[in-house]
DNA sequence: GAGTAAATACCGAACGTTCAGTACACAATT
DNA sequence: AATTGTGTACTGAACGTTCGGTATTTACTC
């Protein structure tokens, strides 16, 4: 057991319970390690541990979500490849965001720069693909930020109802709303 | 003190720091209240304490928030009035939504109902108003969702990014979306 | 290639602290 | 005198962290 493998299976444990509701108990069973071989692998003791997972984390969206987003080909396409990736990532809906999960609470203050970072990258990364379809910066950037809003807002509500059929229906129709001729130029 | 005021002293500590954040010795503090005098107000503990602030918010809420979305009126002003009440409510978007707070990490399995019928409140207010712009069921049951979404996951972003114009535009652009003619039924 | 020593990975037990919750005596009000 | 409210001191459990010590692997010497 490397410490990549601690990580890759600490991340359910983070996303369901959050920081601190990831007790060093949970953690233990979860990887299979007993509490000195973590601190073995991760000196610092929790916050090592939740970093590491936020990095792995930061990294495999950067992967699966960001960089398909850009690459060549049709914008459209790619939009389309991302939320299918997010679907996935959040297990169609089932699954809290780690940077919703992390922003709340008294984990926030330890670890605003990550979530603050990946938000904008993640908006970066859109507005960046709606610029090559031509639209305004001003509208790109705001449909990037929108989008990104609606995945969290479907999140939680989805969440909170029970019902993974919004957070199905956002990603349907998210990349067409994204890739939409700008109305509000010629308004 | 009272009951009803320990509760209202009791909201803002909830918000910043969860359920499980809420230590006995913050809410003793933030009351003045020593242990002894919250278990005489809540003999059940924390988790009245909890269940109390969430009745209180949805009691606040559907007095300044969906009581007004439902009495007469231009339905357009009624929206305004509705992002006004929110916009103070979550603090221009720096608070966090309760039904974020509580629906994540282990706090979920204990108030999920809350948070599910807050959410479901919420949607059917919108919805209703929505209808008496003659907008087609389906159309107004999707936009209401839409408007819940957004709301949340604009404090999400807007708190990631420290950035609270991104919830400012959400709200001002809210009720004119809202009560847009359904482009939908006629393409 | 055998023998050895250092380094690495691991463990359960125990640490001090903080948690939610309780027992009880004392004061205030009725 | 009885009820209600409060402060203090306390409980056992759970928390993150550290401890002493044990396998297992790696590296080097002969």
């Amino acid at each position: 057991m490397d410490r990549a493998e601690a990580v890759r299976k600490l991340v359910p444990v983070c996303r369901q319970y959050g920081y601190e509701g990831a007790t060093l108990a949970r953690i233990s069973q979860a990887t299979g390690l007993g509490r000195a071989s973590l601190y073995h692998h991760f000196p610092d003791g929790k916050k090592e541990m939740a970093n590491a997972v936020l990095e792995h984390i930061k990294f495999v969206v950067q992967a699966q979500v960001l960089d398909p987003l850009l690459k060549s080909g049709d914008p459209l396409e790619r939009l389309q490849t991302m939320t299918d990736q997010l679907n996935q990532f959040y297990d169609r809906g089932q699954s809290a965001c780690f940077l919703a999960i992390f922003s709340l609470g008294e984990s926030d203050s330890l670890f605003h720069p990550h979530i603050q970072q990946a938000l904008q990258a993640w908006i970066n990364a859109l507005e960046s693909v709606l610029l090559e379809l031509d639209l305004p910066d001003a509208i790109a950037q705001q449909r990037a930020e929108d989008a990104v809003m609606q995945i969290q807002g479907a999140l939680v509500v989805s969440r909170g109802l029970q019902e993974t059929s919004l957070f199905q229906r956002v990603l349907e129709q998210l990349p067409k709303r994204l890739a939409a001729p700008s109305p509000e130029t010629v308004a």
